[in-house]
DNA sequence: CCAATTTACTTGACGCTTGAAGTGAATGGG
DNA sequence: CCCATTCACTTCAAGCGTCAAGTAAATTGG
């Protein structure tokens, strides 16, 4: 990923616009070996865990992630109830792909739409008992798999600090995000 | 996700296959409240990291992160040429995902295919000049984004603690892989 | 009380990835 | 030498996600 210099032609005299001019260190162009190291590993994880999660749900239940998401952030609600918008926020998509997937969902029976009572703009997302059914039965294993691949993969404390490692990557990607999920339990209602 | 007991119906009554029984401490169905949250930061950052540098891509280049793996990786070779399918596994990518990227890379006239003399079946994709500029322009801004995002968002210690968390993880991916791109220089031939 | 704006969601066209064939080329017995 | 198999790659038909509208309800301001 010419994280490091070209092997090649004139590369380490490529004219770029430069940066704030004012930097502590003035950051190298190109990354050290280790930390190229360190950023290929995340690169590959990143392409590589999403697809194993979506192999054990699509094998166990024939879910993908993101579907199996969906239902559970609903199943750990009283009502099995949310709306689209909070819905979307946990699972990190966007409208319209919450609005096709749980389309999808309610052809299979296994989530329902109705109208919010409270705002007429606003769908409740709804789980049926076939969907929790589903849900109560695939998540043991897919925790185990949660577990095998990543929680029980390291160490206490090499997950607490992958974890802060996260959270500061994650306030640069987007700024006003609460990461942690503590205090959103009453949405906007 | 369900990672901890559902608030609803009977959960932790859940019927269903019950795994090894011979485990340590007979790793408990759910997640712990502090495990549960790495895993959401984690899976919050699966979605939203790749998003960020197709982003900053599209902007400076009109490349995704991916079309933009595929010419850097060329780039690094002295002579601008690799294997699809040793391109693909650096990449990450299937080979059919490859294949296509590369026509469309073609098309555009970053990338330029050849037969391999070697090997009749294999075909080398080789970086023109014109996609050689391209990377040389555009990695010193995609780098200064890895960094923002993620180098220079942890202490080094950090970092290479994540190094070797990720690790750790690939190795339950693919039990098979060697993460440290060291002596695959040359894969089969 | 009405018009303009904002909010919540849905839809449709388009592009990309996947997985299952399909094509040649190279190997490896028999 | 030849047939079967494996390998490297490409293609095609689905399916999914995204972005740009579009709809309808709520809010805001005059």
């Amino acid at each position: 990923m010419t994280y490091a210099p070209d092997a090649d032609s004139g590369s380490d005299s490529a004219p770029d616009a430069d940066p704030g001019a004012g930097q502590q260190e003035a950051a190298p162009q190109w990354l050290a070996e280790d930390q190229r190291t360190v950023w290929l590993g995340l690169v590959r994880l990143l392409a590589t865990l999403p697809a194993a999660l979506d192999a054990q749900l699509g094998r166990d239940a024939g879910l993908t992630f993101f579907e199996y998401s969906v239902m559970a952030f609903l199943s750990e609600r009283p009502e099995v109830t949310l709306r689209m918008s909070e819905l979307a926020r946990l699972t990190n998509a966007s409208q319209s792909r919450l609005s096709n997937v749980v389309k999808r969902l309610e052809q299979r029976g296994l989530v329902r739409r109705v109208p919010c009572p409270d705002d007429g703009r606003s769908t409740l997302a709804v789980l049926t008992e076939e969907g929790l059914r589903t849900v109560v039965e695939v998540a043991p294993r897919h925790v185990r798999t949660v577990r095998h691949l990543v929680v029980d993969a390291l160490t206490p404390e090499q997950l607490a600090e992958m974890g802060a490692a996260h959270e500061s990557i994650l306030r640069r990607l987007d700024p006003g995000a609460r990461t942690d999920p503590r205090r959103l339990d009453r949405p906007g209602t």
